[in-house]
DNA sequence: AGTATACAAGAACAAGTGTTCGGTGTCAAG
DNA sequence: CTTGACACCGAACACTTGTTCTTGTATACT
């Protein structure tokens, strides 16, 4: 069993917390000469000798006579995770950081039971605050920024476990099969509904999936699929 | 409006690449020879030349007489996604940046209809692999590792919406109030079920959701309540 | 033909950045 | 008291990296 070591000097702990503030706000790693300035270390040798101390403890890698060759390494984000401020503050500044690579479009609410009005411009116009971002592992296959959500309004997609309240998360798509719970847009109305979609001929039902609510029934031309329901997402707390 | 802008030229479109390649793969942006290395560009000054133009373009920031001052705007990211391949990638590499930051384990399969074994020791163990991830905005005030996740096995909470395959999100607590839905460990059986939780004096119920089945009653000293569900999850596609 | 602009290139220079050298002080162990 | 390890420090140096200078070619416009 490894034996205990020695716990960092509270230079190189100091050391460590400014490489990680600084790359929150940084697309790189500070200078040797920051890392001095930021520190109260006046001589980049000292600066340089605690990095070294660093590497050893496998806490930091560093590249060989490269400018700003540094690297955190998973063991140094464990070690500042115990004395840095709550990890909620680290989990936001990341969220933040991965909503911007690539986000979900979080519109208004979609009712359920009635169409609602989205607005002319599909899916384009979102808050930017409203963006929520998920998992690739949740995600299928595809692009990302097919992607968009809605809000439920309503209960009437309740037989199929969607609530009202509940964030529907939808692939972009224009052609629905039978069965598929989609989001469509009624161009005579100028709104938006979520239900199952079935092609019956010179018609088109829109089906709740509640006992105590009928189906819609649409002109084929007058409808527009916008999107399949991908994942249901439930805040119960 | 604006003017139509002039298309980027092949080199400027490969320097971006470039950039953009070398920040998946480094914490750090790459140096003026580095760029003029990877793409063909024999002299210093025409990679300064062309990174001036990007930055009047609006696709790059630099900073002056900083090594390695190079970013990379919103804008040119998108520009970039034009294309690259397939946003897949770039999502799933952010994902795994951001997993790495924060993670919520993903156990094995929770039977809500029967208790299934767990492990003794609680949410400590899992794979790597099986973490997702999720927004800030998703989660309610608190630490992030308080959380974990299980993925449901059986119908009895069919009633709560929460269907079998489905994933809950957990908060990590030891407390539950009546109608609170809840893993509890059976400590008799070493077992973890999730149910509705109530305390009824001498014994707890622990309620499913489904007309079809029984509640579970247990002596209050061999049940410990593990979390408590705060939100659901579910893959439709 | 002349001018302006865009793009290119090598070379030199300026500034930034990492590494090494020689030295000092403290502390624990022998 | 001596020695060795550790930590620290200023200065100098070595190398990396960004910027500028000068020259050249091609194209478009007047």
């Amino acid at each position: 069993m490894k034996k205990r070591e020695k716990p960092l000097s509270e230079r190189q702990v100091s050391i460590l917390r400014y490489i990680w503030s600084y790359l929150q706000e940084n697309t790189r790693p500070p200078t040797i000469r920051e890392i001095g300035s930021a520190t109260d270390i006046s001589s980049t040798s000292v600066v340089n000798y605690n990095l070294t101390k660093l590497t050893e403890r496998g806490l930091l890698e560093r590249e060989a006579e490269v400018s700003r060759g540094l690297r955190l390494t998973e063991k140094a984000m464990h070690e500042i995770g115990q004395v840095t401020e709550a990890v909620a503050a680290v989990v936001e500044n990341v969220m933040e950081t991965a909503v911007r690579m690539v986000r979900v479009p979080l519109l208004g609410n979609i009712v359920a039971g009635e169409p609602i009005e989205v607005g002319n411009n599909d899916f384009s116009t979102y808050d930017e605050d409203d963006a929520l971002e998920l998992s690739a592992t949740m995600l299928p296959m595809g692009k990302a920024d097919e992607l968009f959500a809605l809000r439920v309004s309503g209960e009437s997609m309740i037989d199929a476990m969607v609530n009202d309240g509940d964030i529907v998360v939808m692939k972009q798509q224009q052609m629905a099969k039978n069965g598929d719970m989609v989001a469509v847009w009624l161009n005579s109305s100028d709104t938006t509904t979520l239900k199952y979609f079935f092609h019956e001929g010179n018609r088109v039902r829109l089906q709740p999936a509640n006992p105590t609510m009928d189906p819609i029934f649409v002109d084929p031309n007058d409808v527009r699929v916008q999107g399949k329901v991908m994942m249901v997402l439930r805040n119960t707390a």
